[in-house]
DNA sequence: GTTGCTACCGCAAACGTGTGCATCGCGGGG
DNA sequence: CCCCGCGATGCACACGTTTGCGGTAGCAAC
C-alpha cells in the first residue's frame, strides 16, 4: 500500500507548503478545510480564528481582517455539526407534518422555513403519515439529531407527549393538534367559530336542511367542527339530523362517496358544511356528478381557504386558515421557548368566513347570481396565558 | 406497560460522585444523557457501549444485552452531531425547493422525504424562493451544516453550482433544473415531448388557432414546453404566431392577466395550451370571466396532473409528471452518489397525457360531450450514461 | 511451561469547534 | 524599579461519539 498522506504537523516551516496533494487512487472525501487550517496559513491559534470570524472584541481588528480574508480566499466554512457539540444547540428545529405533499400542511410549513430561516435556523422535515406510532417515532428520531425545539402539525399524539418531552428535555409546539386535551404550548384555529360562522351563514340564506361531511377519524379539529355545526342549528331552532351528518376521510374520494349517500336520502339536503377544502372539492365533483348545479341546487361551504379554493368553478365559499401566519406563529413561540422564556401557552387564532359564490339563497334560480364581495368575519381570535 | 423506573444514578461506589457541580445560575440544561453515563451504570467502558449499540460482533451478546436495557432504561439516545463529527457523515441530506407552499414542490418532495426516511436520512428542508441569490446562500447553509448530498428543485442556478460544488465536496442532483445547459446529475421531465403531446392532441381535435400560456421567467422548462408546442404546430404544418404565445408567470394570477390578452385578439384561439396547471387555473377562471365556457369555446390543457386537476370543472386534461417518484428517483441517485458509485448522470422521464374534459373536439356543441376514457401515453421516457 | 489463538474489552486518539484562564508585551503610575 | 492594568493571544480542555490497536484472560496444542 503507498502511504496513505502522512499528515504532517510541520508547524513553523512552510505553512502552505506542499498542499495535501491527494492522489485520486480512491475518492478520497479530501478533507474539508477545517479552522486549524486557516490559524495555520494565519500564523495564529485556532481559537484566535474562531473568535475573529465571530467578531469577537477581544481580537485585534486587524488580525481579525487578516484571518477573515484568509478564511474567505480559503473557503471555509465552519462546521455546524462541531459548532452544535460544544455549544449543545444546533440552531436546529425539527418540523413533522401528516404529509408534505397536503397543502395546508405545506402552507404551514412554508411560514415556519421562513420564520426560522430568519433566525439562521435550519428545520429537518419530517412526515408523520398522520400516524401516531410513527410520529413518534420521528419525533425521537428528531430528538437524537439534537434539534432545538420540536413543531408538529395535526399531531396525533397531542398531550401524550408529555411524559417522552420530559425525558427528551426539548421545547415543542403544536399547530392544529388533533388529540383531545390541551397541550403545553399550541397555536389553534378557532374551528369551532368558523365551522358555526359558515353553517350560519347557510342558515342565513334561507337553508334549514344542511349536511356536514366530515372526516372519519375523528380526531380533535373535526369533532370542534362538527360541534360548531350543531351549535349553529341549535340557535337557528333547527333539529340536529345524524342522517345529514356524514364522514368522509378528509380527502376528495372519501368525501365525494360521502356526498352521494347524502344526495339519495329521501329529503336531500340544500346545503352542506363541508370539513374542509379538500372534502369540498370531492363533494362538488359528487353534486355534479349528479347533474346538479352549485349553488342553485345546493350550496356548499369549505375550510382553510387553500389556494385553489378561489379559482374552482364556482369559486368556494370557506372558513380561511391564515396557515403561513400560524407556521410564523408557531415558530415564533418555539423561538421564545428556546430561549428560555416560558411564558407563551395555547394561542387560539382567529377563523375567518370568506364568502364566494358556492353558496347562494335556498331555492336561488339560475342565472347571474349576485356578486359576492367577499365579506369577511373574523371569528374567535384570542389568546390564553400569552 | 413498562414502570417508569425512575433514573437512580447511586449505582454503588462514587465514581461520579463531585462531579463537576455547576452551579444553577442559569436555568441548566440538564445535560442529556451520555454515552459515559450508561457505561458507568453497566460498568463497562464507553466504546463497549457504543459498540453493544451498534450489534458489533466484537462484544459479548451476554454484556451486549446487558447494555441495551441500562441504555433503554435510561432513555439514552446517542448524539447524531457526535457521531456525525467523527464518521464525517451525518446521514442528512438538503432539500432546497422554490416554496414548500408550491404543490409541484411539495409533492417531489414527499417523495424525497419517503426515501430518505426509509434510508435513515434526514432532510433539511430550505426554501430558494425563486431567488439564484438566495439559492446559492441555503446551498451554502447545508454545506456548513455538512449534509452529505443536496437536491435542488426548479434550480436557477444549476451548471453555475459546478465551482461552488468543487470546493463545498458535496454530492448534489436537480430536479427540474431551470439553468440552461446541463448539469452533471439530474431528473428531468420530458418538457419538450409533454408540451407536444398536448398540442398535438389539440390539433388532432381539430384546433388550429392554438395558443400557448408560458411563464415570462423564461427558465428551462418554458423553453421546453414552448419549444414542445413549436414543434406541434410545425408538424401539422401550422404557422406559428407570435401573437398567440403570451407569457404569465406561472401562478393564477399572472396567467390570468395573460389569458385576457388573448381572448381580445381580433382572431381568438379556440384553443390553449398551458404552460403548467395554475397557469391553467388562471386561465379557465379569465375565460369564464369573458362568459366562455370550457371545452365548448375554448379547449385548455395544463402540465403537471396536480392533485385538483381532476376535481377542477372541467376535469383538467394535461400532462402528468410523477413527481412523488421523480423526487424518489432523485433520492436513490443522491444515495448513489453518497455512497460514491459516480455512473448514474441525467435521468429524463417520461410524461404521459391524461385526457379529460378540458378539451374538446374545435366548434363542439354544448351537451353531454363524450365519456374521455382518461387515454394516456408514455413520453420521451429515458435515460442517459445509465 | 511456552506458545498461539480466540474472544472480549479498554485506552487513547481523533473529529472541529468554543471558551475559561493563563500568559505576554507594554505603558503608566507610584 | 516594581507593580498593576490592559489589550491581545495562546493553552488546554470540553463536547459525545467512533475506531485502531494493544492487552488480558482462557484454553488447547506442542
Amino acid at each position: 500500500m503507498a502511504e496513505k498522506d502522512v499528515k504532517k504537523k510541520t508547524s513553523s516551516g512552510a505553512p502552505g507548503g506542499g498542499r495535501r496533494e491527494v492522489r485520486p487512487t480512491k475518492q478520497q472525501p479530501s478533507r474539508q478545510v477545517s479552522i486549524k487550517d486557516i490559524a495555520r496559513l494565519a500564523r495564529v491559534s485556532h481559537p484566535t480564528v474562531s473568535r475573529a470570524l465571530q467578531n469577537s472584541p477581544l481580537v485585534n481588528p486587524a488580525t481579525a481582517a487578516k484571518i477573515r480574508k484568509i478564511a474567505e480566499a480559503a473557503g471555509y466554512r465552519p462546521s455546524a455539526v462541531a459548532r452544535g457539540l460544544v455549544t449543545r444547540r444546533t440552531r436546529t428545529v425539527g418540523l413533522v407534518v401528516t404529509t408534505v405533499a397536503d397543502p395546508f400542511a405545506s402552507a404551514v410549513a412554508c411560514g415556519i422555513e421562513q420564520a426560522a430561516n430568519d433566525h439562521g435556523y435550519a428545520v429537518f422535515l419530517a412526515n408523520s403519515n398522520a400516524d401516531a406510532e410513527h410520529e413518534r417515532k420521528v419525533v425521537q428520531a428528531l430528538a437524537e439529531r439534537r434539534v432545538d425545539g420540536i413543531i408538529v402539525t395535526s399531531s396525533r399524539v397531542g398531550s401524550d407527549y408529555l411524559p417522552m418531552l420530559a425525558q427528551l428535555n426539548v421545547p415543542m409546539v403544536l399547530v392544529n393538534d388533533q388529540y383531545p386535551g390541551e397541550f403545553v404550548h399550541s397555536v389553534m384555529i378557532a374551528n369551532e367559530e368558523g365551522s358555526r360562522a359558515a353553517t350560519e351563514y347557510l342558515i342565513g340564506m334561507g337553508h334549514r336542511r344542511v349536511a356536514y361531511v366530515g372526516d372519519r377519524s375523528g380526531y380533535q379539529t373535526e369533532t370542534e367542527r362538527l360541534e360548531g355545526y350543531k351549535r349553529a342549528l341549535a340557535k337557528a331552532g333547527i333539529e340536529f339530523d345524524a342522517k345529514l351528518a356524514v364522514h368522509g376521510d378528509g380527502r376528495p374520494e372519501g368525501a365525494a362517496e360521502a356526498m352521494e349517500a347524502l344526495l339519495q336520502l329521501a329529503e336531500p339536503p340544500t346545503a352542506v358544511c363541508c370539513y374542509n377544502d379538500m372534502t369540498a372539492l370531492g363533494a362538488m365533483r359528487a353534486i355534479r356528478a349528479r347533474g346538479l348545479r352549485v349553488p342553485e341546487d345546493l350550496s356548499v361551504t369549505g375550510f382553510d381557504d387553500l389556494f385553489f379554493a378561489e379559482y374552482l368553478e364556482p369559486p368556494l365559499t370557506t372558513v380561511r386558515q391564515p396557515m403561513r401566519r400560524m407556521g410564523e406563529m408557531a415558530m415564533e413561540n418555539l423561538l421564545k421557548l428556546m430561549s428560555g422564556e416560558d411564558s407563551v401557552a395555547q394561542v387560539k387564532v382567529g377563523a375567518e368566513l370568506i364568502v364566494r359564490k358556492s353558496t347562494g339563497r335556498v331555492g336561488m334560480k339560475p342565472g347571474p347570481q349576485m356578486r359576492g364581495t367577499g365579506g369577511t368575519q373574523g371569528l374567535g381570535a384570542g389568546r390564553r396565558n400569552g
